[in-house]
Formats: structure tokens, C-alpha cells, sequence
DNA sequence: AGCCTTTGACCAGCG
DNA sequence: TCGCTGGTCAAAGGC
């Protein structure tokens, strides 16, 4: 990433840094009776750092992490507990300063470092989307990149094909699954896989994180401060967030007043 | 000619 | 070890 961007990597920062701060008011704010409201809120602004950090691993993060990835399908690649039982697959390495960024280098696996390890492995989990085709067709909207179909697989139990795409770019590893939902036939469940290492995701992608950053955590902001309680229904072809089912409210508060010591922002 | 989609074959992980 | 399953490969055909 060039000198240019170096203004937008500081807002990404200032930016984060609000957002935790809003997390941490809404911790201290917390009402049970409102439990609902509070799960979305923290939702929305998991959902800006998901994307911030998913944006910042694509260049620093990646080359210390690259070792953990997930693969595309993460029932068949690494996970917490195999990499606990192999430590040969997570170094602590010195810290580096990458885009005038402190990366600090993971530490050797134990046990005391398994809920880290967790948090981390949902960090990295494929980012998974559910959109809407458009209003009239039954292909999903277009994602801002070129993919090129390589293969469709009947998958067992599911009524409709899951398409695999590879980005058009020559030597670029990025990849995603696309699967039509039975219950919902115009909604599409997309799956990225490795991220992009063309220029089409730097383009994209300074695109998507100044406009997250500086709408959804404002919008969170807002909501925060008057407890509004949004409609959780979209309208066509924007994104919606696939948070899992196994990551809780605790879960969620934990990743922001524990911050993982593998990352200082 | 080049790029794309289609589709059957192949391969690797898992139980 | 073997069968099942899902992801990828590659040949063939279309545009």
C-alpha cells in the first residue's frame, strides 16, 4: 500500500478506536432489559472492525497469520485444536513494522492461549454473505469483482448447485463459493475464500472500508444513543452480515475488553 | 484466438 | 482400509 493511502490507514485507525470506545460505553451501559438491542448494536460494530481488520489482514496480518488461515472450507483445514496439538504451525516471530504498522508476532500455543486462539480462528474464518438477487432475476448482484466459474458441485441435501469462482486475474488466489438458498430462492449465500492479491482489492476494498468505517460504526453510534431498534430486513442486493450462530454477547464484549495481544492498533 | 461456462473425473479429508 | 463428500481440474464446446 502506497504513501497515498497512509491518510486512510490513519483514519481507519482513528476510526477503529472510536468504535471501541462505543463498545466499551455500551458494555458499560448494558441493560438486560434491552438485551436485543444491545446484540444488534454489538453486532453492527463487530461488523466494522470484521471488515477493518479482514481489509488490514489482507496486508499485514496475512503475512504473519498466513501460517492459519482457514482454507475455503474450513472442515478440512486447520483448527484451534490441531494447531494447539502442532506447534510447528505457530511461531512467535519479532515484531515488524509493516505500513508503518506495529504487528506483533503470535505467540507459542498453549493452553493458556486457547480463548485467544478462538477469537482469532473466528477472525480468520472465510467471510460468508448473504445477498439478495435483484429485483427480477435470480443471479446474485454483481460484487464489484471479475470471477471466472470454474466448477459446480450438487452439493448432498441441498436442492440447489454450489457454484466455485476464481477472480480473472492471472496468479490471483482469491476464490469464492456461491450457494442458492432452498428456503429463500432469490437469497445467496457467498463464501470468500483466499483474498484478493490483484489490484482489483485494493481498489475495492479502500472503497468498502472508508464507506464501513465511516457509516456503520457512525450509524451504530447513532442507534446506540437512541435505541433504536432497526429492522433486521434489507433492501435488495445490500449485504448482509453472517455473524455464527456460537458467537455470543460475551463473546462479542470479550474482543474488545480483552484485546488480543497479537494485534495493537 | 481467447475467454468463458459446463460437466465429468480426479483427489484429498474425514468418519 | 474404504466409501462418502466436497473442492478442484481439465477437456470440450460455445460465444
Amino acid at each position: 500500500m502506497g504513501e497515498s493511502n497512509f491518510w486512510e490507514r490513519e483514519v481507519v485507525i482513528t476510526e477503529l478506536t472510536k468504535g471501541k470506545e462505543l463498545m466499551l460505553q455500551l458494555q458499560k451501559h448494558f441493560d438486560p432489559m434491552k438485551q436485543d438491542v444491545y446484540r444488534y448494536l454489538a453486532a453492527e460494530i463487530l461488523s466494522s472492525y470484521d471488515k477493518a481488520m479482514s481489509l488490514l489482514n489482507g496486508t499485514a496480518l496475512s503475512v504473519a497469520l498466513r501460517a492459519v488461515t482457514p482454507p475455503l472450507n474450513p472442515g478440512r483445514g486447520l483448527n484451534p485444536e490441531t494447531l494447539v496439538n502442532n506447534e510447528q504451525n505457530f511461531y512467535h516471530s519479532t515484531s515488524s513494522h509493516v505500513d508503518g504498522r506495529v504487528v506483533e508476532g503470535l505467540f507459542p500455543i498453549d493452553g493458556q492461549n486457547q480463548d485467544s486462539l478462538n477469537l482469532l480462528w473466528k477472525m480468520l474464518a472465510p467471510r460468508t454473505e448473504y445477498v439478495e438477487a435483484r429485483h427480477g432475476e435470480e443471479v446474485p448482484p454483481e460484487d464489484g469483482f471479475n470471477w471466472r466459474k470454474y466448477g459446480q458441485k450438487l452439493i448432498l441435501g441441498a436442492k440447489y448447485p454450489r457454484e466455485y469462482f476464481q477472480c480473472v486475474c492471472r496468479h490471483c488466489d482469491a476464490t469464492k463459493m456461491v450457494q442458492r438458498i432452498e428456503t429463500e430462492p432469490l437469497t445467496f449465500e457467498v463464501t470468500y475464500g483466499e483474498s484478493h492479491s490483484c489490484g482489483q482489492e485494493n481498489k475495492n476494498q479502500n472503497e468498502e472500508l472508508l464507506v464501513a468505517v465511516g457509516t456503520q460504526v457512525g450509524r451504530a453510534a447513532g442507534k446506540l444513543s437512541e435505541c433504536y431498534i432497526p429492522e433486521m430486513v434489507t433492501p435488495n442486493n445490500s449485504y448482509k452480515t453472517k455473524y455464527p450462530s456460537d458467537i455470543t454477547y460475551d463473546t462479542i464484549l470479550q474482543l474488545f475488553s480483552d484485546q488480543p495481544s497479537y494485534i495493537h492498533l
